[in-house]
DNA sequence: GGAGATTTTGACAACCATTTTCATTTTGCC
DNA sequence: GGCAAAATGAAAATGGTTGTCAAAATCTCC
């Protein structure tokens, strides 16, 4: 039984950069979707584990959800004024984590790397302004 | 007067890699300072806005901080048994950021990288226990 | 040195995202 | 249909963090 996960996964896929659990959960429900707090959680939590959708952290603590293009590991650009994300690959830093873990007797090597920037349009808009 | 945040910073630096603003707490009281949480808090945060700690989330969504070596920019390998903590220089990934970054438009690039990983005497224990 | 203004402190309550509980509903299976 | 197992969700609990506000410490100007 997989409806509803489905349904929060196709939620996410309509939307743009990265969303709350708390956004989703209210945007089902102004759709008239029937589903719970509870359940919008735990599908989140399936899709992430299941590596269909990537999670990050906002810097006050929230977790922040987004379905992802691919199902390979890829990090994220995401720009900080407008929430605009884009996917990239980066091989040069999967070896360099690997490396660098190695080179400290650390094994299971995993790593997070978030990108941040101002993009084109926000960069035009602020010096406009 | 900062005399409770240069407290606050001395536990920090007495510290091996990360602490919650609960552990720094906990172990001020044990040591028989007179502090309180809210107050611990508060000189985690002015430290941190003051660039004297390095603060990160943890994959639970807890903040923890630690007093940095050095000012200049570097990067983390943590250990996700122990905690223990090395702090690593990389200019490989410095410059993939902006590489990127610069590829997409994006301007005023900074980044977050955490690498996570299993520390020599950890994987140790693993493998004895 | 002192009165009053200002800042800092901290006990406690409030917040709020997330998780747990548990009774109810739905689904799979025969 | 009927029963066991899994999924659901409302409400309550959790727990880190932040806000409140009165008391205490510190500063300032005289």
């Amino acid at each position: 039984m997989s409806t509803r996960r489905d349904a929060v996964h196709d939620t996410l896929r309509r939307s743009e950069g990265f969303r709350s659990a708390q956004d989703v959960y209210t945007e089902m429900r102004q759709h008239g979707a029937k589903i719970g707090l509870t359940t919008v959680y735990r599908a989140l939590q399936a899709l992430a584990d299941g590596g269909q959708v990537d999670v990050l952290r906002t810097d006050d603590g929230e977790s922040v959800y987004r379905a992802c293009a691919s199902g390979d590991h890829h990090h994220h650009l995401v720009c900080r004024r407008c929430g605009h994300t884009v996917e990239v690959a980066g091989p040069a830093v999967e070896r360099w984590a690997e490396a660098v873990g190695g080179e400290h007797g650390f094994t299971e090597i995993t790593h997070t790397v978030e990108v941040f920037g101002t993009c084109a349009s926000c960069s035009a808009a602020v010096r406009a302004g």
